[in-house]
RNA sequence: CGGAGUGUAGCUCAGCAUGGUAGAGCGCUACGUUCGGGACGUAGAGGUCGCAAGUUCGAAUCUUGUCACUCCGACCA
């Protein structure tokens, strides 16, 4: 057969779910630990989320927020006062109740000292920054105060994946205060437009901008907003939200302020986040079956030169013509920094190594042996191309930038196309059932798609959803009003909704 | 917490119904041949068979207990 080589296996099509762990495997980006659910972040995958991080950050603090850090733990007490907040979160938390360990007679060692209360590892920080702001704010002249924190977080999940669900994960979290309804409201809006922004231009990962169903809200919010991507399996994955908190944790909390007019306030809050989660959003969209595929806007390195050589003379030659094609490249400026670009000179064999780095998604490679430098110039190779071709150094040079651009260009575009061809409207509850369909094999990646559908909140459509084992992912905030009738109940909706399976 | 299953070399697993003292492939190390390429050959390193007790002259294999993990449900960024 002339079935070509994958340098991943199983392919997408044949076990999508074990694709994606071999992804993660094949590019180095994390492992599982001793630690059930708990991943150790090789340098990899932790460079990718570098980035996201500088990228994130910056644009936080073009939007007037500023970084500050809570504690990991947090009194029990504190989870008590809110309770659609600890319905939500309770039966997840990791808790610690004591404060030493000793001998146990018997060579091991056991918990000793218990505390007065125990504390819990924060599955979110809502009430430890809460109770902070309950002091901060006293007049209307405190607000707004804007806050973001960088940490991670801990809630005991039942099912782990890397990147996509583990006990302990990586994010951050807005916190925000305001003297006003609108003005939240606009934070809140404003921080979905950033993560959005963020994920389109910079991950290529295109989203809907949406509102939650009541029942999808995060515990104890007004409005959930979220951004929704859709894999190449076509289930759909939240990739980020944006919380309107209205006043229910400033009561909780009593975050109050007096007002220009002298009465007594509660506050109005805003909370938003986005976790390591990315990355597998990352890995789920672009990757194919020969490993990860980067967009260069967040790549650890954009490009890499792998030297090619015989003896010792011609490695002497090349390396030096290598070197010194980096130093060129390195001082060439793209989104706002240096390239980064990996000299490869391990005494690894040509062919694994390029192997390698296709596995790891890097964007450019380059190939430089003593035939490119007679011709002054590099054998190039693209992540998002099958072909690879001969270019000048001075091609190479006055190009490359284009290039990088071209590729996240392209990746955008593949994903918006992937996801156009899998939306549907549906109008009746027949084609619904057909759509989502029975008996298909959960491993492939035929897992429906997006189904833009009119709905009213109502047990019908839950006990039809639970079936399925769909989802109601959001409603499109640019979805225009339209009228029709509930596919599920017959009541008259005056929008559709997003409706999918979903991780 | 319910239902099923698995723990043997770094990884993937074979061996176990019929107990006799440990195997393969990949990976790793060395040497050689190859090499604008995911190569081949030879030699080698690496395991108290999850843990504990029991049966037995003898246990990876049988029994009991225990721990861990995986998959399927309920929960979730």
């Amino acid at each position: 057969m002339n079935q070509k080589k994958t340098a991943i296996s199983p392919t997408r099509q044949e076990n999508y779910p074990e694709w994606y762990q071999q992804v993660i495997r094949g590019a180095d980006l994390a492992e599982n630990s001793p630690v059930r659910g708990c991943m150790v972040i090789k340098p990899w995958g932790y460079g990718i989320w570098e980035n996201m991080q500088y990228q994130l950050d910056a644009m936080f603090k073009e939007t007037g927020h500023e970084n500050a850090y809570f504690p990991l733990l947090i009194p029990m007490s504190f989870l008590e006062k809110e309770a659609k907040h600890v319905e939500g979160f309770a039966k997840e938390c990791a808790v610690v109740t004591h404060h030493r360990l000793e001998p146990n007679g018997e060579g091991g060692l056991r918990p000793a000292g218990p505390l007065d209360e125990p504390l819990i590892i924060r599955p979110t920080s809502e009430t430890m920054i809460g109770s902070m702001f309950s002091k901060w704010v006293q007049s209307y002249r405190d607000l707004p105060i804007k806050i973001n924190q960088w940490a991670n977080v801990m809630r005991w999940e039942m099912r782990t994946r890397m990147f996509l669900r583990t006990s302990e994960f990586l994010w951050q979290e807005g916190h925000t205060v305001h003297a006003t309804d609108t003005e939240a409201w606009e934070e809140t809006r404003q921080m979905l437009d950033v993560y959005a922004d963020f994920v389109e231009n910079y991950m290529a990962v295109p989203v809907i901008k949406g509102e939650k169903t009541a029942t999808e809200r995060f515990p104890g919010a007004v409005a959930t907003l979220t951004i929704e991507a859709m894999m190449q399996d076509r289930k759909a994955l939240q990739a980020g939200t944006s919380h309107f908190l209205g006043q229910t944790f400033s009561k909780a909390q009593e975050i109050k302020f007096q007002s220009e007019t002298g009465d007594e306030q509660f506050a109005w809050t805003t909370s938003w986040g986005v976790s390591t989660r990315l990355i597998g959003a990352l890995i789920m969209t672009h990757s194919d079956d020969d490993g990860l595929v980067l967009p260069p806007r967040l790549a650890p390195k954009h490009i890499v030169i792998s030297p090619i050589y015989r003896d010792d003379a011609q490695k002497a030659q090349v390396l030096e013509y290598c070197r010194n094609l980096q130093r060129e490249l390195t001082s060439i400026c793209y989104d706002g920094r240096p390239l980064r670009v990996l000299l490869d000179d391990r005494d690894v064999r040509g062919g694994e190594k390029k192997w390698q780095h296709v596995r790891k998604g890097i964007p450019i490679r380059l190939e430089i042996g003593a035939r490119d430098i007679a011709q002054d110039g590099a054998f190039m190779a693209r992540r998002d191309q099958g072909n690879s071709a001969a270019v000048s150094r001075s091609e190479l040079v006055a190009n490359v930038v284009k290039i990088l651009d071209e590729i996240q260009a392209n990746l955008f575009q593949r994903a918006v196309s992937m996801r156009t061809q899998n939306s549907h409207r549906i109008d009746s509850l027949a084609d619904f059932r057909e759509f989502f369909g029975t008996g298909e094999n959960e491993d492939s990646a035929e897992q429906g798609g997006f189904v833009y559908a009119h709905w009213s909140e109502s047990d019908a459509m839950h006990a039809v959803l639970k079936e399925l084992k769909v989802t109601p992912r959001c409603i499109p905030l640019s979805g225009e009003e339209e009228p029709g009738t509930c596919i599920f109940t017959g009541q008259p909706s005056t929008k559709r909704l997003v409706f999918a399976k979903s991780y």
